[in-house]
DNA sequence: TATTGTTATACTCTATAACTATA
DNA sequence: TATAGTTATAGAGTATAACAATA
């Protein structure tokens, strides 16, 4: 690489290299991609995480979910309703007290659109980065997260 | 891996193999992370950022930061604001339509602040990531952001 | 004409506290 | 006592449109 490369690169922004803000720029411009790529489905990110993680099964409550994807309690009562409101799930009476989230026909319709989005979207994330790092990036991620 | 661990971990997360979904819980927990360090300087992780950039500078407008980080000019304005307000930066005229943000001695000291928890956090972070995954993290996340 | 700085506004995401009812 | 679901609210971050003044 050319010194007046690095220069550039340098001067045009020269906090690229901190690992925190690098994260943090990636990230911010891969769920704009995401989000934009969604919106034919009219579906937030958060929604079809949502969606995706409550397939296939039919035991899930409100509180379970928000602890798998970090979304607390209270904030998963506006984000179910909306769900609920646009068809894609119901809830089922577990006991008096909790509530199973369940995917309505409806919304097994939409998670394929989701599925297909998605998959692409991994896909050509994927394919923008160079391939000797490709197999280091999720297990870096994930050694983030915890 | 035991066949166990990985269903554990499906089980716990199923979504934590997608790269979107593995940046976007990374980025989370990292930025929550350090908003929780820089919480002793009282300043948000983007005012911490415009601190750095501007540092050593004295050409900078809010236009061209904005531009460099992402932020919009709209945006711009409350945060500059806050930043003058706390006695951070200053103003100088560069002709009658835009205005150099520049660090004032308070800025500067309490950058000093910003670097050394800056540097302990990205330290920190990178420790976290298994060594032969660690040469590849910020490669990776630059390609992703252009 | 394009750009700078600004105002106003709205939407999303996130965080906290508190309440009711039930396990 | 602890948990599930909810309400209300506030703080951030982000996005758009529009305006005046100046390059």
């Amino acid at each position: 690489m050319p010194r007046s490369l690095v220069r550039d690169s340098i001067e045009s922004d020269p906090l690229s290299s901190l690992p925190g803000y690098a994260l943090r720029r990636a990230a911010n411009a891969m769920m704009g991609d995401l989000a934009a790529r969604l919106v034919v489905t009219d579906l937030r990110v958060s929604d079809a995480t949502v969606l995706l993680l409550i397939a296939d099964r039919e035991d899930m409550t409100s509180s379970e979910i928000g602890k798998v994807l970090d979304i607390q309690r209270a904030n998963m009562v506006p984000l179910l309703n909306r769900l609920e409101t646009s068809g894609l799930i119901r809830r089922r009476p577990i006991d008096r007290k909790s509530q199973a989230i369940l995917l309505t026909d409806t919304g097994s319709a939409r998670l394929a659109d989701v599925r297909r989005i998605i998959a692409a979207f991994e896909n050509d994330l994927m394919a923008r980065i160079p391939a000797p790092h490709r197999p280091h990036f999720v297990p870096a991620l994930q050694a983030l997260t915890d």
